[in-house]
DNA sequence: GGTGGACCTGTGCA
DNA sequence: GTGCACAGGTCCA
């Protein structure tokens, strides 16, 4: 059990908030693997219980050591942050595995939520080990490099069948990709993952925030597109995506990709103009 | 460097 | 039941 420290912390929209895709709810309890373990999780109050991990492999996953109020004391005084703050707060990113983050995003886009939950369980039971009865652990990249691409297409992933098995063969070749990304400032780090088939821009910058926690890193979707252009931009002009991000890193501070995440979160409460 | 069309699949809605 | 729009975009011409 983890006590008081973990504060502030909100474990249910942390797991909702979209930036993960394979935790389940069932009653009070949230069930995910965490590094080839089935791990159980629930909050009471100021208390985190589990079951199958460590107090240090749960606070390190949901990063409990940073100064959560410190990030949001960082943000400008702006309305709709504020709303979408008040909404969420409690919300923090994740540190996420590199491979698991980069494969899930590269088959999440252009797509909605559910579908993206529904083909990571399916490339998951395919391909992952069984860790667990009925468990199974993120699919590694050797194989998924090592499989037909019919087979991967079994999973529903579409067009993006190309994406997942070439960028999974050139990070088998080269082991080292993640140690190199993490040595890198975020654009160039940035410039390096946009290297692999199926990551562009946005999905180079899910990668680097949510995997690598480069927080000015600031994945602009559809909805945040939207957010950005209603709210703290200029509606009659259609900005391109480096604009926006920019734009928001100026706005946001250097915590940007933080502020972007609860903008995500609360997209359904924040007004439409 | 910017633009427009194609693209798998699932869901919600008229 | 059917058609359409849209969804955490990327790639290519």
């Amino acid at each position: 059990m983890l006590e008081g420290d973990a504060l502030p912390f909100n474990l249910d929209r942390t797991l909702l908030c979209g930036q993960v895709f394979r935790w389940e709810k069932t009653g009070q309890w949230w069930t995910g693997i965490l590094a080839d373990n089935v791990v159980h999780i629930r909050q009471d109050g100021r208390e985190l219980h589990f079951t199958g991990t460590t107090g240090e492999e749960i606070t390190r996953y949901f990063d409990l050591d940073r100064d959560l109020e410190a990030i949001l004391a960082s943000f400008p005084d702006h309305p709709i942050l504020n709303l979408a703050v008040d909404h969420a707060r409690g919300l923090r990113v994740i540190r996420q595995p590199a491979w698991e983050c980069t494969a899930s995003y590269i088959v999440a886009t252009f797509a909605n939520i559910p579908g993206i939950q529904t083909r990571i369980r399916l490339l998951c039971e395919r391909f992952g080990d069984e860790v667990a009865p009925g468990r199974h652990a993120f699919p590694s990249p050797r194989s998924l490099a090592a499989s037909p691409l019919c087979d991967i297409r079994d999973c529903r992933v579409g067009y993006r069948d190309r994406y997942l098995c070439n960028t999974a063969m050139m990070i088998t070749e080269n082991p080292a990709w993640e140690r190199e990304i993490w040595d890198l400032p975020y654009q160039e780090a940035r410039k390096k993952l946009l290297a692999y088939p199926g990551v562009g821009k946005k999905v180079a910058d899910c990668i680097l925030l949510f995997a690598f926690h480069h927080f000015e890193a600031v994945p602009v979707d559809v909805w945040i597109e939207r957010i950005m252009q209603q709210h703290f931009l200029t509606r009659d002009l259609r900005l391109p995506y480096d604009r926006i991000a920019d734009a928001a890193r100026d706005i946001f501070g250097p915590y940007a990709g933080y502020a972007q995440e609860y903008l995500f979160a609360a997209r359904d409460i924040i007004p439409k103009k």
